[in-house]
DNA sequence: CACGGTGGAA
DNA sequence: TGAGCTCCACCGTG
């Protein structure tokens, strides 16, 4: 055993790292690479090395021999040999088969691999439910270039993803450029957004699909239209809300010399079809009934796109995926956050938009200075013994929701408002009557869905000029991309165990900071409740990402302080100013 | 036809 | 494990 070295690496492919010892930084950021982390209790993160961490290691261009490298020199054991055996086995499966046209019959594609018993093996598992599909020699296998998306969701189910090199359609061409140097608007890629688009063209031949994963505030409108400038092609843009569609026609509107008529807005309100179109996702799946067709995927077809851009990534709603099979010989870029879905989704992702391209690690941009740096804390409060009580008797279902609305987190939050006197704090929960109860006492607005949007832009307006300092939001902060960006968030409640929630609430307060460049991310946690588990969960995206949460555990109740405040509030007095 | 409100879907 | 929010289509108004 060597203590020097922070992981144990075990034979069911779960990789152990130590918290706190000296390499965990280090460690932490190899196995990024090739391990998804999958439970972080205090003394240990715990990672797992699946297939799909595997290719995308694979596509990044990571060896067998390189993984294997990188967890021996992390490792305290041996690594088990049989676990050598599978990297190596699952490393050499991407790219053991390539995909490419057949030059002489249009529209067929021929399916190549050198090994000719994988050849045999995947003709008895596709082979019976393709029709048209024929062996044309030992090594190939030929079929309609019509089935390419569905022949390459087939071969990862199978577990040898292909390499699609049968190239794209460029579309129809569009021609434009950024506005000109010296233009007011202008401006530069930093060095990762140019790294990026890099990634995403690849060497000729390959590339032209896949997903750049970059941080909130990382630019990833920019990065969408850098490769547009590249491609010089119509496309379409696909987002996750309207708010979004508007942000991403102001950008190109704004930073391109395309103009107006040439950008379309295809919504639940307008139905424009533009050299340049931007979508939402939710009018491509609409149906008037359960089971009536999806009248809106035909703008798939609408025009000849040399590019599709799929914000948000993680969204993709499954017949969008379906549709997506259906055009691979489109360029796609997926962008995204968090390529984590929770739906096991993934490797739909990686098969039809494609593997990933680019990954900057939230803390390198951190470091830059590109996005501030955030102290994350979960305070654990504890329960009054009424309400520990109420908390023991209630059933399943109703004791997630007790929890998360114990009332003594307000004192927590007063007290964490005190300490920031200055600063622009959003207080972000998920029940509206916890929510309006705490708006009441801190004596703060609150903004929940009920809320037009005349309204809460007013107030998103008084936030941005420091008139109102504080903040209360619904769920509407998971999807309002206009909201105002604050140095302080104080989570009061969340959902099961979403990541991505996590990810957005943080994301609200990475934009640099113009003084010490620092923010303040405050979960607040019932003590010795469901509550600790499903904030351990919502936390594990952000912990991969290399953020901490410093644990503070508030001392067990005085009882009467507590009755005390609910006294107060119910008289409709305010705690705090 | 521009609205605001309602109900269904995810 | 479920509450909350958004989006879309429809249907009234004036």
């Amino acid at each position: 055993m060597d203590n020097s070295k922070p992981c144990i690496v075990q034979h069911d492919r779960m990789v152990l790292l130590e918290c706190g010892h000296c390499a965990f930084e280090e460690a932490r950021e190899q196995l990024s690479f090739y391990a998804e982390l999958v439970k972080s209790p205090s003394s240990f993160h715990t990672y797992r090395i699946t297939p799909l961490s595997l290719w995308n290691a694979a596509a990044l261009g990571w060896s067998a021999t390189r993984v294997v490298d990188s967890l021996h020199s992390m490792s305290r054991w041996d690594v088990p040999l049989g676990l050598i055996q599978d990297i190596r086995d699952l490393v050499s499966r991407y790219g053991k088969l390539t995909l490419e046209v057949d030059p002489n019959v249009p529209y067929q594609l021929i399916l190549k691999s050198a090994d000719t018993q994988l050849m045999d093996e995947v003709i008895q598992r596709v082979g019976m439910l393709l029709l048209g599909m024929r062996r044309i020699s030992m090594t190939e296998m030929a079929f309609h270039g019509a089935r390419r998306g569905w022949m390459k969701q087939e071969l990862t189910r199978l577990g040898y993803p292909v390499i699609d090199l049968a190239g794209y359609d460029d579309g129809q061409r569009l021609s434009f450029s950024w506005k000109e140097a010296g233009a007011k608007e202008s401006f530069q890629l930093r060095d990762y957004q140019k790294d990026a688009v890099k990634a995403f063209e690849g060497l000729p031949g390959s590339g032209g699909s896949g997903v750049v994963v970059l941080p909130c505030g990382g630019g990833k409108t920019v990065i969408g239209m850098a490769v547009m400038e590249r491609l010089q092609c119509e496309t379409l843009i696909l987002t996750s809300n309207t708010t979004s569609v508007r942000q991403w026609m102001d950008e190109i509107a704004l930073k391109t010399t395309l103009v107006a008529s040439e950008i379309g807005e295809y919504s639940g309100q307008r139905k424009e079809v533009k050299p340049v179109t931007v979508a939402t996702y939710q009018i491509l799946t609409h149906r008037r009934t359960k089971d009536s067709e999806f009248e809106h995927m035909k703008l798939f077809n609408e025009r000849q796109w040399g590019l599709i851009i799929y914000d948000e990534v993680h969204l993709l709603p499954a017949p969008v995926f379906r549709a997506t099979a259906e055009i691979q010989a489109t360029r796609r870029l997926g962008l995204t956050a968090t390529l984590v879905r929770e739906d096991g989704c993934e490797q739909d992702v990686f098969s039809l938009v494609g593997p990933k391209r680019y990954d900057m690690p939230w803390r390198q941009l951190e470091l830059k200075g590109w996005i501030a740096k955030v102290d994350c804390v979960e305070i654990r409060v504890p329960m009054s013994i009424d309400l520990k009580d109420k908390y023991h008797c209630a059933e399943g279902k109703h004791k997630f929701r007790i929890a998360a609305e114990n009332p003594a987190k307000l004192t927590v939050i007063s007290r964490i408002l005190q300490q920031h006197p200055q600063s622009c704090v959003l207080v972000i929960g998920q029940y509206l009557d916890q929510l309006e109860w705490i708006s009441a006492s801190i004596g703060a607005p609150l903004i929940s869905g009920k809320m037009s949007q005349q309204e809460r832009n007013g107030l998103y307006d008084s936030f941005r000029r420091g008139e109102v300092r504080i903040l209360v939001v619904s769920k509407v902060a998971n999807f309002a991309v206009d909201l105002p960006d604050a140095s302080v968030a104080i989570e009061v409640s969340g959902s099961f165990g979403s990541r991505q929630e996590e990810a957005q609430r943080l994301g609200r307060i990475l934009r640099p900071k113009s003084a010490d460049n620092r923010a303040y991310f405050y979960t607040l946690v019932t003590k010795d409740s469901k509550e600790e588990d499903f904030a351990i969960q919502r936390q594990m995206f952000l912990i991969e990402q290399g953020y901490e949460y410093a644990i503070q555990v508030q001392p067990d109740p005085d009882m009467l302080t507590s009755i005390n405040m609910k006294d107060r509030y119910i008289k409709g007095g305010h705690i705090l100013q």
